[in-house]
DNA sequence: CGGAATCCCGGTGGATACTG
DNA sequence: CAGTATCCACCGGGATTCCG
């Protein structure tokens, strides 16, 4: 135990995968990035993984200062874990490497586990604030039982846990279907039309929205 | 054999792990972010990695489409692995977690390799666009026995193999002295008081440099 | 010589039972 | 609920051998 093992290289990126290339670590920082969880919360959400593996990757995180336990609702009742500011600095590397796997997601097969969260990780990691709008509005998404937003404002997109105030939009499905629109193997359209999307609100914000994301909805007329 | 392992998740940055969550693998990618190299060149560059892992792996990410064989110089003479273009969008995956891990490199130990690639790597990692020069010139490195170069130009700034053709700007320095720089560890200016840093040009243009890199000089009068 | 298959064996990690 | 302890399959590191 003493010995763990390194790559040993003088280089950022052996350095940091020394911390978080281990298997599960990045998906544990993954299930941190949504917010604060607990023990159950994450071995809940991250089926397959022993609970010894979990108990050793949680102390090594925060050991190296990635993560840390806070107390959550009330005093130190309840025990959870969450990012560090040098954990919440792995945001954009774990959700470009998402975007980047996006593409290998195959066809949803039965043995395959599927959050919520996992849509909204997508859908963060798909925002492009180059196009967002320069209205002040927000998106509203219920995915399965979980509920998020993005936000537009001053020309800043940002994906929120959460109901939205005011939504111009609300968008109701499924975490699988949530997770082929946002891998593009399914367009909006063709959810809908299926059923396994339903859209209300302004159909311009529709279109906004999915402009936001660089999704094509479907329709004709686009690339 | 048959049975690969994977998260079986469906979300992107599961499905991303699966290809390239595996050790070795995203330091093999990061050796072709530097261009082609042959099989011999990777077991070289990655110490400690086994002659099987790296065939099978290499198999592996042809397989996915990341890699592809490329014969370098001639007809099929040479063999070497290049990245594909779904391969070369890693790049700025890898750059993020190559600088996200800088904050974990520690001393320069005896028993750590090192490669003048991975300053370059380093270097390119730490390039912030934002800051790049209106003017148009390059700054030439020379680490160990590598050479390679920024070239700004139009307000955009690349790091590039290979000489400049008029640096405005020479920086000669190791391999360590060049990571240790990179992560921060140490200022150009105490690199240069201890002799492991030579700088030859306008004087300026090492400021600018720095500016581009994030660095601080090592001068008072920053932060 | 570059590239890869075949051994062996130690360590990681997956599953389950158990404890504060 | 939050872990610890234990078992064992299998991945990964090393050397050797093999193929072209």
């Amino acid at each position: 135990m003493a010995t763990k093992r390194t790559y040993q290289q003088y280089c950022g990126l052996a350095s940091g995968l020394d911390v978080v290339g281990e298997r599960w670590t990045l998906l544990i920082v993954r299930e941190l990035l949504m917010g604060p969880a607990r023990y159950s919360d994450l071995l809940a959400n991250l089926p397959g993984l022993g609970t010894n593996l979990l108990a050793e990757r949680l102390k090594f995180l925060v050991g190296k200062g990635v993560i840390e336990q806070v107390d959550v609702r009330g005093t130190g009742a309840q025990l959870a874990y969450a990012l560090t500011p040098v954990g919440e600095e792995l945001r954009p590397v774990i959700l470009g490497l998402a975007r980047w796997g996006m593409e290998f997601v195959g066809e949803l097969r039965a043995e395959d586990a599927v959050r919520p969260q996992w849509g909204f990780l997508a859908v963060e990691a798909m925002l492009d604030q180059r196009r967002a709008s320069d209205l002040t509005e927000s998106y509203e998404f219920q995915v399965d039982d979980e509920v998020f937003h993005i936000a537009v404002a001053d020309g800043r997109a940002s994906a929120v846990k959460g109901a939205a105030v005011e939504p111009v939009m609300r968008a109701k499905t499924d975490a699988a279907t949530f997770v082929q629109i946002g891998g593009g193997r399914l367009t909006p359209l063709m959810a809908m039309v299926t059923g396994r999307l339903v859209l209300e609100g302004d159909m311009d914000a529709v279109v906004r929205c999915c402009e936001l994301l660089g999704l094509e909805t479907g329709a004709p007329a686009s690339r």
